[in-house]
DNA sequence: GTGAAGATTAACT
DNA sequence: GTTAATCTTCACA
């Protein structure tokens, strides 16, 4: 069962709980790859000084962020690293979730291929090793989550107990954003980056 | 047109 | 713990 639009029209600290466990699935030319989302950050722009929506920088590549939710934002980093972040809430709401980590469950061979390594849990990690596992790149900027190619599996969703907070992971540039409780893990998931 | 910095990763010491 | 790799984007002129 496909999430609907409803469910990315919330705002973002909201969806991130309710992401949790649900399952990521890309179908490509070399297979259907799917993963379970075990670890987000959110990006609350335009108060939010880790996000590239900041003070409500509305340039090319933030603009898909202020359209409505169930898109997709992606971005390269230190020109090596592609990140994958879902779109939420409404017009004009610059939110969006980065997805860290991702559980594989299934197209494992094709991720192994993709990466170039056998270690299933180094296979989805980190923002950047799950975009190369799942094939994602910038060319799905602004992909339709609610389309064919791209979209996310319902799952039933997670105790309150099942769900840890922390501080986000190297944003240390945002100041006092540093310390906001934005990133959502599953808990005790050993697929969780590091 | 030019320059500085980054929501990371892997390979070091 | 430290560092190189590598290129897009933004801010300014």
């Amino acid at each position: 069962m496909k999430l609907r639009r409803e469910f990315y029209q919330d705002n973002a600290l909201k969806v991130a709980r309710k992401i949790l466990g649900k399952t990521l699935v890309h179908h490509t030319s070399e297979g259907i790859v799917k993963g379970r989302i075990v670890e987000v950050e959110a990006y609350v722009g335009p108060n939010d000084k880790a996000s590239h929506a900041y003070n409500g920088l509305d340039s090319s590549r933030t603009h898909i962020q202020y359209g409505q939710g169930g898109y997709l934002y992606i971005y390269l980093i230190y020109g090596m690293h592609i990140c994958t972040n879902i779109v939420v809430n409404g017009v004009g709401k610059p939110e969006v979730l980065l997805l860290r980590a991702l559980e594989p469950l299934e197209g494992v061979e094709v991720m192994k291929k993709r990466r170039g390594i056998e270690r299933i849990k180094d296979l989805c990690n980190g923002p950047g090793k799950l975009s190369k596992a799942m094939g994602i790149t910038k060319t799905h900027y602004g992909t339709d989550l609610c389309g064919e190619e791209i979209y996310i599996e319902d799952a039933p969703d997670l105790e309150e107990t099942e769900i840890e907070e922390s501080k986000r992971i190297n944003i240390d540039y945002a100041e006092e954003a540093v310390d906001i409780m934005w990133r959502f893990t599953i808990k005790g998931n050993s697929y969780i980056s590091k």
